[in-house]
RNA sequence: GGUCCCGUCGACUAGUGGUUAGGUCACCAGCCUUUCACGCUGGUAACACGGGUUCGAAUCCCGUCGGGAUCACCA
């Protein structure tokens, strides 16, 4: 059997992480086996449509490494591949459930509806759709339902569940599960607007389209039993099921935008990179062993099984995720991380350096941050003058007799040719053996002048990379100013 | 509330009857050191609870509790 999964999201606005992980699963798991991975839009709901919203879908989901055998944009033999051109379709195959007498139509309106739920809720019973109390193809006449389809007013067409019995069905992460009939209520299966619910359409397209493994979000597990008993009904064979655990909030509840980014766009934006994502991702639910968190897309696809898919919900915690991100910074090639510099500080406004400086800045920097943008964050000075100049480090380290220490000091280096870290270095200690101080006064005192800052990377690196005439323009300054 | 799913350190997880319950992030301490990081070493920290089954349960069964999802003419 070739596997054939697909993802179907609806294009209701930005991909969710969590729907990035379900494609991403389903892409590893079609790699896994050869199989193909489908893209399917379910925009069967008129109401909720968002313009462009495919697009961004497309454009995160290509970002993120996940491309797509079959789609809306390359095609494919199972076509169309958005649920708005499929419509004839489910009408014919409802139709179909109608012959079998698998579905009925109903011709309630939205108020006799509410009046149902509000009289079955008094009776203390589940507001389930009262079948027989209700103006349907089951209750009235058949030339009453013909005569009321053909004036076109409006109607839907429900699922005639079982009145009795179990619908048990296998799930690969779950393994069995059991709900009674009684509990499933009459599904609208076509809607008064003539569209599909999304529990036809997509019956009755992961059939059409060979769909071998329903790969989808746990939100889903409780109307499997639906999908379930309208494969019986087709006569069709089921594709097997697998239900992803959720990813949560911090306080549990399904991953939700109120409690902080949720669409991957917003983590793109804020410097991720990709394969850091995809790795931290895939790893949030699934675990091939657990000696190691690091691993390549190659390795993902080679490992990747949904028996080892955990069955709770996990957290999503970004703080691993920097980690991560900073693993596979260090890792790039220094020019691609010059460009990221460099487009973050045209973003910001900096002065434009030559690629051979950003280069040594990145040198500096690349094992003290998480993402590129902290650079000029962190490290500012490298660009331009510091603007401030850290109060608690002054107090600290800037004495009473500072102003002649510095100005002995300047007069050593001011005669220096070579500005390098290792002489930088060595004439220090040496003007520090001489003056009877420690190396660490005088370097944290540079640090001062130069950086404004009490934090950062070697001091006498630092300067080599600034250079000898802005270094002490910079310190000339500071004891201008400071005398 | 009904139904369904789930329950190992704060977080992500390994574990499938016998382990001092392991790893990673975070946290703490020490080392390194011109600061901060990196790195290294060590540490705190978990099997929700109660019954069984068994010579022996994190692992199997039952119950309790807890959490979540879902109950639309949304997907």
């Amino acid at each position: 059997m070739t596997i054939r999964v697909r993802f179907a999201p609806s294009p209701t606005g930005f991909l969710h992480v969590g729907g990035l992980r379900t494609a991403l699963y389903n892409y590893l798991f079609a790699k896994h086996h050869q199989g193909k991975l489908i893209l399917r839009i379910e925009d069967t709901d008129r109401s909720r449509f968002v313009e462009n919203a495919t697009d961004n879908l497309i454009n995160s989901l290509s970002w993120a490494g996940i491309s797509f055998d079959e789609g809306p944009i390359q095609g494919g033999d199972f076509g169309p591949y958005l649920q708005s051109e499929r419509l004839p379709l489910y009408k014919k195959f409802a139709d179909v459930l109608i012959q079998k007498d698998e579905a009925y139509y109903a011709f309630d309106s939205e108020q006799e509806i509410e009046e149902m739920r509000n009289r079955l809720s008094a009776e203390k019973k589940d507001p389930k759709y009262d079948r027989m109390s209700m103006k349907n193809s089951l209750t009235i006449n058949d030339n009453s339902v013909k005569e009321w389809i053909n004036s076109g007013k409006p109607y839907v067409i429900r699922l005639k569940i079982p009145e009795t019995g179990n619908v048990v069905f296998n799930d690969i992460i779950r393994g069995e599960v059991s709900v009674p009939c009684k509990d499933i209520d009459d599904q609208v299966l076509i809607k008064s607007d003539g569209f599909p619910t999304y529990h036809l359409a997509n019956v009755v397209d992961d059939h059409l389209m060979q769909i071998s493994h329903v790969i989808r979000g746990e939100e889903w597990l409780p109307s499997t039993p639906k999908h379930v008993l309208l494969y019986k009904a087709f006569e069709w064979d089921m594709p097997a099921f697998a239900h992803l655990p959720l990813l949560l909030n911090k306080d549990k509840t399904k991953l939700s935008k109120r409690q902080g980014s949720v669409a991957v766009e917003d983590f793109i934006e804020k410097g991720y990179l990709k394969d850091a994502f995809v790795n931290f991702i895939a790893l949030l639910g699934w675990n091939p062993t657990s000696d190691r968190e690091i691993y390549e897309i190659k390795e993902l696809i080679e490992l990747f099984n949904l028996e080892k898919v955990n069955k709770g919900g996990a957290v999503f915690d970004t703080q691993k995720l920097d980690w991560m991100n900073a693993q596979y910074l260090r890792k790039l090639p220094v020019g691609q991380l010059c460009e990221m510099l460099e487009n973050e500080l045209i973003k910001r406004n900096f002065p434009v350096k030559e690629k051979e400086y950003l280069e040594k800045v990145i040198k500096l920097f690349i094992e003290r941050v998480n993402f590129i943008n902290e650079i000029p964050e962190i490290a500012d000075y490298m660009f331009r003058p510091p603007e401030e100049f850290d109060e608690n480090l002054k107090i600290k380290e800037w004495k009473q007799d500072s102003p002649q220490i510095i100005k002995l000091y300047l007069e050593t280096i001011n005669n220096t040719s070579e500005f390098s870290h290792d002489t930088l270095y060595q004439i220090t200690k040496q003007f520090c053996d001489e003056n009877n101080l420690k190396l660490k006064n005088i370097a944290q005192l540079l640090r001062l002048m130069i950086t404004g800052k009490s934090a950062g990377a070697g001091m006498f690196e630092t300067m080599e990379v600034i250079g000898k005439k802005i270094v002490i323009e910079r310190i000339e300054n500071f004891l201008k100013n400071h005398s």
